[in-house]
DNA sequence: CGCAGCCTTGACAAATGTCAACAAACGTGG
DNA sequence: CCACGTTTGTTGACATTTGTCAAGGCTGCG
């Protein structure tokens, strides 16, 4: 594995606090690889052979169910997934292609679950990012429950607007049909959204949107902390 | 903490593996206590202080945003909830009412998290419940956002069914309000979902479900280990 | 008995999805 | 740089799904 990638990877609040001697173990069979984008990585329902770590690019976890699909989570660097099939050995639940070129160091699931018996600060970090992935897929099944699709857009909006910055002008992160997806509802439908949100002084042009006035959206959206902050 | 619930949580897959002496520490600042019906045992945004364990009874996770309510999930004897919270010291998401008489034992939050560095078997414990948890609602995510309301009734009929030994004639585990709020639809609908999954041989009385040809409902359900599987 | 809560039903409204058409944006190869 | 085709986004018309409100029935319990 190349150094560079060795060291983004050693960062990562998974790995910081290992053991030297456990983490060179675990990289000793893990291999760094560049995909093109639209590569389908994992397929669900394949064995959890391998931890995947996003080290550049972006990657889209999907499902599918009699011939619909949806986009369940974007991951972007540096940050692992589908931990929990590599804990669990259990088959992966989503999927997962690339957005973009990527690159993505892979570990053999069994290390991963080995490095865990032998390191108890590697075990302690496993269990904080399964708790937190774990809060991040309820704060959405929350807002997928209890809002409208005109409400999770402009809640979306206004954490999007607070993650680039708190300007009034920024730009979304992803196409609209994928956010669409992300969102629970159609292209269609999402474009509806947009002219919904007019009102509110939501204007779109293209990827960029412009937020008038903070207050106003607040007002409709109602952000809770409990759904929409990302840490707590 | 009575001997009864004692030898009954440390059955459990959390503690089970646990060295005696952490096991009993835990226990040392841990107690029980009995709940009428409709208490409500924690509510969302408190900080966790405790972890739950249900010892006898039935509790809801439920949640709520601007003056609507929803039922994420139902926890039944023995299991523990609100792990996520416990671990990462972090507000409760979910807030959770007796549905019945319960018994709950509670543990301070601050002891589990030090069982937790002192011992590798409840660490390894606490990951695998984790990692369960987060496939668990991985799988609902699935159903919600890929199913209609009616192929959601259809496919949780059949896992009751499955649940409660295969029969073709079986209860169901709780009251068509809630069942409706589990499955993110109004009572109303749920109602006549029940009427719309007549023509595949289902009939309903009260709360006794028939399922006349279990392959005819499951030519319409389409049930899929990766959504409906409990194990896997 | 009478009340309260749940369930059902009907009529209606709102939200969301589908289909088709077209416009706009993008990438590729000339 | 343009021409072309492909993909994405938008819009309108319409269908379906889902929610809302109001009324009435059923049930369980004091």
């Amino acid at each position: 594995m190349p150094d560079s990638a060795y060291g983004d990877i050693r960062k990562l609040d998974l790995f910081a606090q290992m053991a030297d001697e456990n983490f060179t173990g675990l990289m000793r069979g893990a291999y760094v690889q560049n995909f093109p984008s639209q590569i389908e990585l994992i397929t669900e329902g394949d064995p959890s052979d391998f931890l995947h770590v996003l080290v550049s690019g972006a990657v889209d976890l999907f499902s599918t169910w009699n011939g619909r699909e949806t986009s369940m989570a974007t991951i972007r660097p540096i940050s692992t997934f589908i931990l929990a099939a590599t804990v669990k050995d259990a088959p992966y639940l989503m999927s997962a292609r690339t957005l973009e070129k990527s690159r993505v160091a892979l570990i053999p699931s069994q290390d991963v679950r080995a490095a865990f018996d032998l390191d108890g600060n590697f075990a302690r970090a496993i269990v904080t990012e399964l708790a937190q992935c774990y809060r991040s897929v309820i704060k959405s099944q929350k807002d997928l429950k209890l809002r409208t699709s005109l409400e999770r857009l402009a809640n979306y909006l206004l954490r999007q607007q607070r993650h680039a910055g708190g300007g009034s002008v920024f730009e979304l992160e992803f196409e609209k049909r994928r956010l669409a997806s992300v969102l629970g509802m159609t292209p269609e439908n999402l474009s509806r959204a947009f002219k919904g949100l007019q009102p509110y002084g939501v204007t779109v042009a293209g990827t960029r949107i412009t937020i008038e006035d903070h207050n106003e959206l607040k007002r409709f959206a109602k952000p809770n902390r409990l759904i929409d902050d990302h840490q707590s």
